[in-house]
DNA sequence: GGTTTTTATGATAACGATAAAAGATGTTGC
DNA sequence: GCAACATCTTTTATCGTTATCATAAAAACC
């Protein structure tokens, strides 16, 4: 390993001098300089970024905790982190962490030794303890989505009560007045009660009594395909099942398929999200469109402002959903 | 911040020995180690990892440049080389190159700055001046998958040539005669070639005189989708086609659908890869099943070992694929 | 032309840890 | 009782950088 010692000693100046050219933090003549960046083009000497960080104070590092990055819509957001971090010259350290709280406090433990400048935390059930573990470990961190409750963290996410109230309209709008509402983990996050109480409460403003939550065992593609034999016994009472991500209603769709039953024909099926795959199906799926690169994007954009000393970086952001309207819902009047 | 001096002053012993209960690296006394460890557990002191990296001269840090993470079947072998990696203390920092050679280098050089203890190249189509960087730069590293022109470089694989003659074989089976292969950069990679080469090999062995390859323009969904207009002219000709990925044909099968033809019962059609989204699509797609997941998890064991000096580290290594008889495919005789 | 100011360079002390050598204390053997 | 040894602890050097301070040389001033 070639240090700046030796680019030092190889250049005839002092290793102050070559390390005033690698960051040009100070003059220094022509000649010099370039004598020194010809010894270093010529050794291929690197600056060890190691031993840098620890007089800087600065690592550049920011720690991702996920619980499963096989879900396409968290791949998609880690790509909009990574991508978005590294314009900044940030590096991502990523964490899988499998749902497992004490994986969770692990990496947090492992990311704070090695320095990182941030934490950013995907996902939807983050225990009291972890959070605490965060905030006070941590100078800065971010969330995606915000929990039930800790409303003093900060987060990036969608207003998912309003967007859940307008799909809900749409299919009322479709003639569609038995409508069921799947949901992942029930009530337990704020998240997820909110898609909840935008569906009741859509239903509630245009006078409609029915309403019916099924609650499905986790949030996967498998979780929706069990649900079908829920939906199927209710076929004569409901028109449309919404289903509070795309994943889940991908598996209530297929299932319903391989029993015969053809979505929009039989039962219109909607879902949230707009994960990679709704486009892939056939029918198309209806959905919400979250926009996960982006949140991502700006989730990172946010934390390193927060690094970086803006104190004015706001960090409670809403983004914007949009409506996506494909095949899977069919029109009643 | 709170360092090992602050610990050791507050617990009224030298540096030394603190790090010494830190790491039971040397014998400390009972009492001693006692009053270390409450102090550590008043204070919360977390070593410095950057410190210790520094005098240790490890990392711990393996990069992982890969192109695309939106790609399910590259988020699962991700996965599998994160989840593996820390089972073995090993973080794994993330680069996105998204197919550019510059950003690639630049990956390199930074991992290489950071002191990371080994590289994992995902993706087809590395320069070769990328790889020789590699090589030149890094102590360890490995591909997926091996390429056409760089045969001395360590990779984690799986033989596509008897795979697709497999699946070729398959169909002939079925009573197909008339079967296509659909490749996505045609010949520009050890991988793709093979797959077509077992395709025409066995066609061959069972005295089949036609074939026809077509080549898409890249190797995702839309890719496969564009195709689909070749395809439906080849109608009368063709009975099915064999996708060298599982992306492919569910774009040129959802392109066929959305034209009103049916698969299988107008064409049969089948993927290599056994991507996620194989089984969440009707009809479920018949297919090659690369296992990703192990693929990653392999690639760091091995790497790993290297880094560990295991001389014996067996670095090019084919994994078993697995046949998927799914429903794409219809039965001609 | 001597003093002051500017500019370029070098020497040295950190950063927070580990590791090797040296020192202190206690124990054992004869 | 003193040498020899084992056990525990401290001292010191080091990892590869940057940052601060000091110094030498050159430029500018009046």
């Amino acid at each position: 390993m070639i240090t700046i010692k030796d680019v030092a000693r190889m250049s005839g100046v002092s290793i102050s001098t070559v390390s005033r050219v690698i960051n040009d933090s100070k003059p220094v003549s022509p000649e010099v300089r370039k004598k020194v960046l010809e010894v270093i083009e010529e050794t291929g000497y690197r600056p060890n970024e190691v031993a840098r960080s620890l007089v800087t104070r600065r690592s550049y590092l920011i720690g991702v905790i996920v619980n499963d990055l096989s879900n396409s819509y968290i791949a998609e957001m880690v790509k909009g982190i990574e991508e978005v971090g590294r314009m900044y010259n940030y590096d991502i350290l990523l964490c899988g962490s499998y749902y497992d709280r004490e994986a969770q406090m692990n990496h947090l433990s492992l990311l704070n030794r090695k320095q990182a400048e941030g934490i950013i935390l995907i996902g939807y059930h983050f225990d009291d303890d972890l959070i605490e573990a965060v905030k006070k470990n941590t100078k800065h961190s971010m969330y995606f989505t915000r929990d039930i409750k800790n409303d003093t963290i900060d987060y990036i996410s969608i207003n998912s009560f309003l967007a859940s109230a307008e799909m809900t309209k749409y299919l009322i709008g479709e003639g569609h007045t038995k409508i069921a509402f799947l949901s992942d983990f029930g009530e337990s996050s704020t998240h997820e009660l909110d898609k909840i109480n935008g569906y009741k409460e859509m239903l509630k403003e245009n006078n409609i009594d029915f309403s019916k939550v099924y609650v499905a065992e986790g949030r996967r593609y498998n979780d929706g395909y069990a649900m079908a034999t829920e939906v199927i016994k209710d076929l004569g009472n409901i028109t449309a099942v919404f289903c509070a991500n795309d994943e889940l209603a991908i598996g209530l769709i297929n299932h319903l398929f391989d029993e015969g039953y053809k979505v929009p024909d039989d039962i219109s099926v909607v879902g949230y999200g707009d994960y990679k795959e709704s486009q892939h199906v056939r029918p198309t799926l209806t959905t919400i469109s979250e926009p996960f690169y982006d949140v991502g994007a700006v989730t990172v954009r946010t934390l390193i402002k927060k690094i970086e000393g803006d104190k004015n970086a706001v960090s409670k952001i809403e983004l914007p959903y949009s409506f996506m309207e494909r095949n899977s819902v069919k029109t009643l009047n």
